[in-house]
DNA sequence: CTGTTAGCGCGTTCAT
DNA sequence: ATGAACGCGCTAACAG
């Protein structure tokens, strides 16, 4: 910059008002400068020395807890993808996808990200990323979970949901089964029957399986009988694989639409509301991941948080009336 | 930093050292530095001075031409999108979605994006946003075209691959019909017939309408008289209803396998070789988008331009043979 | 192993 | 309408 203000014979402040607040100068002048830059390749401010000076990105981080290619994996971290990026470009935000699943580095470039807020993707408690962000005294919002101090979480009530679709699939039924999402970030896929809900680490999953559980002890099955397959992800082959796992069962409650997929035509729910419920009859749960994207943005950047749970709401469908 | 300098009792550089090269300071020095850095609420080095002071942002950045909706509603820019963020991950750098799609701030924005080059999702020659990425004289790189002085574009020979799948799809019919993405950003919805290639904005769409018409030519088929629908975005529905406007057609050429969706049970080719493909024994062409993500980002980052178009191939399944 | 010097490129402040 | 001085926070290079 200080080379195109010598090219042009003016002042260094002058090119930068010619950029910022082309108003304030001359249009000869702005014009002389804009030819002296381009004489020199000189494109512009330069967008780092503009944040120091600004005290702001003007970025957002997003920060997936483990490697990229599950959340790429799942159709729904799509949709809240989306919903942060309507958001950021509504006001001008660049969304960074913070570089993390290559090991212990993944702290450090957290820190190292060069953004005003932060946005977590579902994870655990002991997520040493998700530490990180906290110490960066950033606004940190997390969706789904865990909700941890001087966080904000944003989601539904993954239990009460769980409960109020596992009352419908199970219904009348004998040998139920879960279809689960991981339990920790080491992510086994195995087969467990009597799971204890407090031992999983992921908040999100935990919850659900505290609903399911809620719902089989009103039915009044025994929750310790109750076998739960764990996928490693949102998959409907690896879904399909571990069902043949399981004993003889007649009813199914999967964590995602996709799962469910795998246990037709039996009696079955989902969760999501994703085009392929609609399509298959699939009783579910609807939320609207790219609202809750949206919220995990408008928070994180505008700063008030939100005062209540994000809504849900049982979508009863053929799957769960055989 | 000078802060936690004075309170710890050494130099500023002590503190830099201690964040990037620990191993450079006693263990006692850092102990007392990083005590310091917690009294006093210090986080570590601020990334925007160090990107003015390193001269680089260790970011990569992505520009999608147009609204980003349209981006993420397409499964398979989700797919170039992973390929990105594996060798983003990969190499330790942030991979940031250019805000854009809210007008002419668009190539503003653009310029101000810290990052250290471009990659850019498929657009139109004339695209303004195209050009901000070219007058930052970073480095760009283009995914499908066009292709212009300055730039790397990486992507498959279209053309060629239209023509091989118009051959199979169109062989022995009389009445076929090409279901269309957008011929330019206006992404409007409509139905023509005997649409010239040469007139069409995105050069994807151009180069495969070339490929269609080849492909008719060569089996004595009227390019004049094949109707094309052009659907705004990738979408079974919208194709649906384009299709309800056509006159009675006996094979359909589409674009994508979702819109080759609409047009089952007739004769029909879709493209990428999606889940959906498989399922449905859609003929289609099968590229990596994942693997053009990564060669973008890999380009884009490391330097050396590729010296060939990506591959493809032709995947023949039951769906053109009706 | 630690300190000193210097400057990355910009924009706010105050002066002209 | 334009200019001069200064500092944002950091680290390379060199010195001790």
């Amino acid at each position: 910059m200080t080379d195109v203000a010598r090219e042009a014979g003016v002042s260094p402040m002058t090119v930068s008002y010619t950029y910022n607040r082309p108003q304030r100068v001359s249009a000869e002048t702005r014009a002389r400068v804009l030819a002296a830059a381009e004489a020199l390749g000189y494109a512009g401010p330069d967008p780092s020395a503009r944040s120091l000076r600004y005290g702001a990105t003007r970025n957002l981080g997003l920060v997936l807890g483990e490697h990229l290619t599950y959340a790429f994996d799942d159709p729904q971290a799509v949709v809240f993808l989306a919903g942060l990026a309507e958001v950021c470009a509504e006001r001008g935000y660049g969304l960074l996808i913070v570089p993390t699943g290559t090991g212990d580095e993944d702290a450090d470039r957290v820190r190292a990200a060069a953004v005003d807020a932060y946005v977590v993707w579902t994870t655990t408690e002991d997520d040493p990323v998700l530490a990180a962000t906290r110490s960066t005294r950033r606004p940190v919002v997390v969706h789904g979970g865990p909700e941890l101090p001087g966080t904000t979480m944003i989601g539904i009530d993954n239990r009460a949901a769980a409960r109020a679709v596992g009352l419908e699939v199970f219904a009348g039924v004998r040998k139920p089964a879960v279809l689960s999402f991981p339990l920790d970030r080491n992510r086994e896929t195995f087969v467990r029957t009597g799971l204890d809900p407090e031992t999983v680490a992921f908040p999100v999953t935990r919850d659900r399986l505290a609903g399911y559980r809620d719902a089989a002890r009103e039915l009044g099955i025994d929750w310790s009988t109750v076998p739960v397959g764990v996928c490693r992800t949102s998959d409907e082959g690896e879904a399909r694989t571990i069902l043949r796992q399981l004993p003889d069962v007649d009813a199914v409650a999967a964590m995602s639409d996709q799962l469910a997929l795998a246990a037709l035509p039996g009696r079955v729910s989902g969760w999501d509301d994703s085009a392929v419920a609609a399509e298959h009859d699939l009783t579910t749960i609807a939320q609207s991941l790219r609202a809750q994207g949206a919220a995990c943005a408008t928070t994180a950047l505008g700063g008030d948080a939100p005062t209540h749970r994000d809504s849900w709401h049982l979508i009863r469908r053929a799957s769960t009336s055989r």
